[in-house]
DNA sequence: GTCTTGCATGGGT
DNA sequence: AACCCATGCAAGA
């Protein structure tokens, strides 16, 4: 909505006037955009005084009668807003009446202005007693009508039509309840500026020149009509409530009859914080509630989230059709599978039913016809049944409807009232990918969050990431955009996440963080069935794991947050989930990616550019299409991937370049690390460990169910089944030839420090009876001592791992820790190598002091501290 | 044997 | 712990 005033000739503001103003202009109440409307002498006079409306606003309509004093208010502009308060049944009172008839107590049904703005500008606390004077003085507050029509949001069995023809607005069925007005005038002070502040265009159901709604047919405003009014801006960050509200008053303004209806039922889908505090059950719906035919619970402070109706305009626009009828949005619900299923009941939520359907006392029920959005009529028996001293609401005969509509589990009926004549009217919705504004809610209740038909549940900081997947393509496949900051706001740095392999999400789309119920399709607490899912998959990793899946969205340069001190990329658009690469950059300098094929476990070169899904194959190399087998070797070679991983964070791993099958050990060793992790009960709170369940063993990702290889077969114990001496695979090996490697080092070492060690121990000796000898010894023993050397794993039940080392006897048992003495050496002597014990042990005893492991990187880059099936690698890569 | 009906059960909130 | 509600299931038609 753009002033005119930029271009134009500067006229009085007020358009009943259109003064022309010779730099007299005086100030008036003060706009959306900051400014304050220029008034001649006389408008601005007027709307000091507080006769604005009086002088200019006479004939216009919105004109009501103050419920108690019967004095003419005009409840149509802005510049009259401050003169009265809506009351809770309906009608307004004046300010005056207002002042004197009630106490100004705070209304424990509705939300605390601190729920909706921190902190309120004292003029606005102060609104609701306030007379025109002061708010004059302070200038009025555009858009404080929209709240009005919220108000009728206490309202939710009374969808309000405001006839501003006539300036009369009709609750249906009401009554005058005992809320105080003016503790509604706080609220809607609040909300008021809630709405106003949701605006980043605001569009204000008043004209900003004063003028209601209503008269745009009348007199076009100087804003020019040429833009829908509405009650609420069509902001982005809109709600579908105010979508609604939009969209109805700019439908039906054309006619004679301006009709708005907001039922609280459209504050369905909060999309920020600040809405949803507004629109929070508890926040409204209670006190305004008016249900005359019973005694039954009211109002949507009652209904669970998940069934407020989130409406969208298209919705709306096909229900309204071009009628002026009033769609009041109730609840929805989305279909289970016993809903949809052919037994032809849908259950009812309970509250739903009893707030906003006929009330019933047989358990027969009643027939209940409704309407779908064609016009066409439905009837259904609208029953209960009792069930644990409760009610079970059913709608039985609901099959002609389900089959007509196509509907199936996870889809949604929406329940709206259609006024005047308060027909049912039975909406129905496509189980969709999610919205934007659903996020939130799951952000700010901490609930699941779910990807499409992904689970983040939020879990303590440091613990893991639970992420199911349904299998292992589906959910990279299919692209889940997330973001960062979202899901660590909530989640705080991990969270749970469950994905099905019927998730629905595309590229674009956003978390569904609300509709839990929808993501599997099965329909709310279906766990039994998710369970029964065969391909669904359980991994868990942690948040910054996660971190690692997010790719950037295209085009998209993100912006980094700290977040308890974990930096999250932030991106505008949302980021896809895809499988962690290794950037890189290649001869040329330009930036590559290394991705790993999920089958294969290939290595690939894709353009620094491309974003790699997880679960990523060969098949979708497009970039190089010689390597889109499997069956097609890696380009790197082992060396290079060994020099790139450890940059990645991947598992640092060292082969053999001069085995040319290496990688084949590789990914042996590969597969140790992974089990080692695996078994690795204490893991910390940086460290990853996954989970999987039917694509992978719990053994290690990359070996499938029924992998009989020696990892997979071994148990974290040891026991189990080992390589034999005369074992030949790349795994035996490789370990044999590291050895070698080991034992070649240490003997040249050894020579030159040779005389120096000896030189050292004799001092030792001389000094300390010598203790080195002493913990060699011990160490032989597996005594506690032996861990002032060794890792933590290494105390692990050592006379388990002697009896299991000798029950395998002759076998290469690939838990050893080539630095543990035993261990190494069980293994040179089960390989042939006889002179190693003292070597490693002198070996130890020259590197006392200092940490083994460091002293020997390369073993243990090989192996890490790999003891008892237990990576003890510091690095944990 | 099939379908309908109504209650019971139990996981989830 | 109480309640909700999805769904199973038995009894009856």
């Amino acid at each position: 909505m753009a002033s005119l005033s930029c271009s134009l000739p500067k006229l009085c503001f007020n358009s009943n006037c259109n003064q022309l103003l010779h730099h007299n202009s005086r100030r008036g109440w003060r706009r959306r955009t900051g400014d304050f409307a220029d008034l001649c002498d006389r408008c601005a006079t007027a709307f000091e005084e507080g006769n604005f409306c009086e002088s200019f606003h006479l004939n216009a309509s919105g004109w009501r009668s103050c419920e108690t004093c019967g004095k003419k208010i005009h409840c149509g502009c802005i510049v009259s807003s401050h003169m009265f308060v809506l009351l809770d049944a309906g009608g307004i009172e004046c300010i005056t009446c207002t002042n004197k008839s009630h106490v100004l107590t705070p209304n424990p049904a509705w939300p605390p202005p601190s729920l909706i703005l921190p902190v309120l500008p004292e003029r606005v606390k102060d609104l609701s007693v306030t007379n025109w004077s002061s708010i004059a003085a302070s200038g009025p507050k555009p858009c404080r009508q929209a709240p009005t029509f919220f108000d009728q949001d206490l309202h939710p069995k009374m969808p309000v039509e405001v006839d501003i023809s006539t300036g009369i607005n009709r609750h249906i069925g009401s009554k005058k309840l005992t809320n105080s007005p003016i503790e509604k005038r706080n609220n809607l002070d609040a909300s008021g500026r809630l709405v106003n502040g949701s605006l980043k265009h605001g569009a204000s159901l008043l004209l900003e020149n004063g003028t209601s709604v209503s008269k745009c047919d009348e007199q076009p405003s100087a804003y020019g009509n040429d833009k829908p009014l509405s009650a609420v801006s069509k902001d982005e960050t809109s709600s579908p409530h105010i979508h609604l509200a939009h969209n109805h008053a700019s439908k039906s303004k054309t006619g004679d009859h301006f009709k708005v209806s907001v039922s609280y039922a459209q504050r369905s889908t909060p999309p920020t914080a600040a809405v949803k505090n507004f629109g929070s059950p508890n926040g409204v719906g209670s006190s305004g509630e008016s249900r005359t035919c019973n005694e039954r619970p009211q109002g949507r402070n009652q209904l669970l989230p998940r069934y407020w109706p989130k409406i969208t305009d298209k919705e709306l626009q096909q229900m309204s059709g071009d009628t002026n009828c009033v769609i009041t949005p109730l609840f929805e619900k989305t279909l289970t599978a016993s809903d949809a299923g052919k037994i032809g009941r849908l259950v009812l939520p309970k509250k739903c039913a009893e707030v906003y359907l006929p009330s019933i006392s047989n358990s027969e029920g009643i027939p209940l016809l409704v309407q779908d959005l064609k016009g066409q009529e439905w009837v259904f028996q609208f029953r209960f049944w009792p069930n644990n001293n409760s009610r079970m609401y059913v709608l039985e005969g609901v099959i002609p409807y389900i089959q007509s509509m196509q509907l199936r589990a996870g889809d949604t009926v929406t329940f709206s009232r259609l006024e005047p004549h308060g027909k049912l009217v039975l909406g129905c919705r496509k189980k969709t990918s999610t919205s934007s504004d659903q996020i939130t809610e799951s952000v700010n209740t901490g609930d699941k969050v779910y990807a499409g038909e992904a689970i983040a549940k939020t879990t303590k900081p440091g613990e893991v990431m639970d992420q199911r997947y349904s299998n292992g393509n589906s959910a990279s496949s299919n692209l889940l955009p997330m973001n960062k900051a979202d899901i660590a706001d909530s989640a705080r740095n991990c969270f749970e996440v469950e994905i099905h392999n019927n998730a629905k999400a595309v590229p674009g789309a956003k978390l569904d963080l609300c509709s839990k119920r929808e993501h599997t399709g099965l329909g709310p607490k279906s766990k039994r069935l998710r369970i029964e899912t065969e391909e669904l998959m359980e991994l868990k990793l942690t948040w910054e794991q996660a971190q690692g899946l997010f790719r950037r969205p295209p085009n998209d340069v993100p912006k980094v947050v700290v977040i308890e001190g974990c930096e999250i990329e932030e991106y505008e658009e949302p980021p896809i989930i895809g499988m962690p690469t290794i950037v890189a950059t290649d001869d040329v300098g330009e930036s590559v990616q290394w991705a790993q094929c999920g089958n294969c476990s290939k290595w690939r070169k894709v353009p620094g550019y491309a974003i790699v899904p997880s679960g990523w194959t060969c098949s979708g190399n497009l970039w190089d299409p010689k390597r889109s087998l499997c069956s097609v070797d890696q380009e790197l070679t082992s060396e290079e991937l060994q020099d790139l991983l450890p940059a990645a964070g991947a598992k640092k791993l060292k082969t053999d370049k001069e085995n040319p099958d290496s990688l084949e050990a590789l990914e042996g060793l590969d597969a140790l690390a992974n089990l080692a992790i695996m078994e690795d009960g204490d893991v910390d709170a940086s460290s990853s460990q996954f989970t999987t369940k039917h694509q992978f063993t719990t053994k290690h990702p990359r070996h499938r169910p029924g992998c009989s290889c020696i990892v997979c077969i071994q148990p974290a114990s040891g026991k189990g089944q080992k390589h034999k001496p005369t074992c030949v695979c790349n795994v035996c090996s490789t370990v044999k030839r590291r050895f070698k490697t080991l034992l070649l080092r240490r003997q040249t070492k050894q020579s030159e420090k040779e005389a120096e060690t000896a030189q050292q121990k004799l001092q030792q000796s001389e000094q300390s009876g010598d203790e080195e000898v002493q913990m060699f010894c011990e160490t032989r023993n597996g005594s506690p001592s032996h861990n002032l050397v060794m890792n933590k794993g290494f105390s692990h039940d050592q006379s388990k791992k002697k009896s299991s080392n000798s029950h395998f006897e002759g076998q290469i048992d690939l838990n050893i820790h080539p630095e543990r003495d035993g261990d190494l050496s069980s293994l040179l002597n089960s390989v042939g190598i006889t002179r190693t014990l003292q070597d490693a042990t002198q070996q130890k005893i020259s590197s006392l002091g200092g940490n083994s492991t460091n002293s020997q990187p390369h073993l243990s880059g090989v192996v890490g501290n790999y003891s008892n099936g237990v990576l003890h690698d510091g690095s944990r890569h």
